[in-house]
DNA sequence: GCTGTGACTCCTT
DNA sequence: AAAGGAGCCACAG
């Protein structure tokens, strides 16, 4: 079975990201039990046909659009973002900061 | 089978 | 805060 398949993995992770939310490419990874594979993820997605693929929920690390900024796939990521509700901030997903950094996960709040 | 490339990420200047 | 460089993995030539 292609259960085991990490590509379905990723792109069930992917499919997962509730509308109006962004996730980014090494967090779908590492969701998807693949730490490290941003890279590869990208390349899922550009691969994939699917139409009901939310591609578009997927940003960089930075909340920012995958796409040179003003490129005709960039505005298409940018409006299907808007119609999901997600508000941009200078080409920036408002999302609160990259997540959080390691050293809260492991010392906590000050 | 080695090299180059990219819808990435992280650390260092 | 912004810019540069190294690390990373899958795929095409």
């Amino acid at each position: 079975m292609a259960a085991g398949d990490p590509a379905d993995r990723i792109l069930a992770v992917v499919r997962a990201i509730p509308r109006g939310e962004v996730a980014g490419y090494g967090e779908v990874a590492r969701r998807a039990g693949l730490p490290g594979r941003a890279r590869w993820v990208a390349r899922l997605l550009a691969a994939s046909d699917d139409p009901a693929l939310p591609w578009h929920r997927v940003v960089r690390s930075d909340g920012r659009i995958a796409f040179p900024a003003g490129s005709e796939a960039w505005r298409e990521q940018a409006r299907r973002l808007g119609a999901d509700g997600v508000r941009l901030a200078g080409g920036r997903v408002r999302v609160a900061r990259t997540e959080h950094s390691l050293d809260a996960e492991v010392w906590g709040p000050a």
